[in-house]
DNA sequence: TATAAGATTTACT
DNA sequence: GTAAATCTTATAT
């Protein structure tokens, strides 16, 4: 079933960063269908946090869409040369987002592999700047509608959390002072494609 | 206008 | 363990 606005549109992003994890993400580029379960988020909260790229409510050229509703994507380059995949969440004028930092394949690998130029299927998807490439996601996405035919989120069928849930602080946040300390990172404990540096 | 640093990954020493 | 790749934004001249 895919996910509604409504549920994107809710203010806090710490619980949608939650239960995020074991949704499936669709992309559907160049006619290529790929999805994977989502093992790993964090939450960015552009009001009060400092690791956003909209902390204090700063709008950008490049963070704007954080400031639209809930339920598009929000997609930056970092470095120049990683794409990042964020979902915006909460009502116009709050400019919060959840960042996917892992995901588990599970169609379309063969097309993964492709794209990422390896041979092996082994963490393809570890990592937000690998799981962009492995899905094709880039700035050809920024803005897009999460209900639409490029990308999107599903409930996955069985509706069970079949993993524990580990909660705890972001990655490469130390800039941020106290708020690098926020527990506002989650992932499902041993699975393997949860990204280890 | 110029410089520094970043929600990262990969290759090399 | 360290460095390079190289785009966007913020801060300082």
């Amino acid at each position: 079933m895919i996910i509604q606005k409504d549920f994107y549109e809710r203010d806090d992003v710490v619980l949608i960063a939650r239960e995020l994890l074991g949704t499936v993400l669709h992309t559907r580029i160049d006619n290529a269908l790929t999805t994977g379960m989502i093992v790993e988020t964090e939450a960015y909260c552009g009001s009060i946090d400092r690791a956003s790229h909209a902390f204090p409510n700063r709008k950008t050229k490049r963070n704007h869409i954080m400031f639209d509703s809930g339920g598009k994507a929000y997609v930056y380059l970092i470095y120049g040369i990683h794409y990042l995949f964020n979902i915006v969440t909460n009502r116009s004028g709050a400019p919060d987002a959840v960042l996917i930092r892992a995901l588990q394949p599970i169609q379309g690998i063969e097309t993964m592999m492709r794209r990422r130029k390896k041979s092996s299927s082994e963490r393809i998807t570890s990592g937000p700047g690998s799981l962009s490439q492995a899905m094709a996601i880039d700035l050809n996405l920024y803005g897009e509608d999460l209900q639409g035919n490029k990308v999107w989120l599903e409930f996955s069928g069985n509706g069970t959390d079949p993993q524990e849930v580990v909660q705890t602080t972001r990655i490469g946040v130390d800039y941020a002072g106290e708020d690098a300390k926020l527990r506002w990172r989650f992932y499902y404990k041993d699975n393997p494609w949860v990204s280890k540096p």
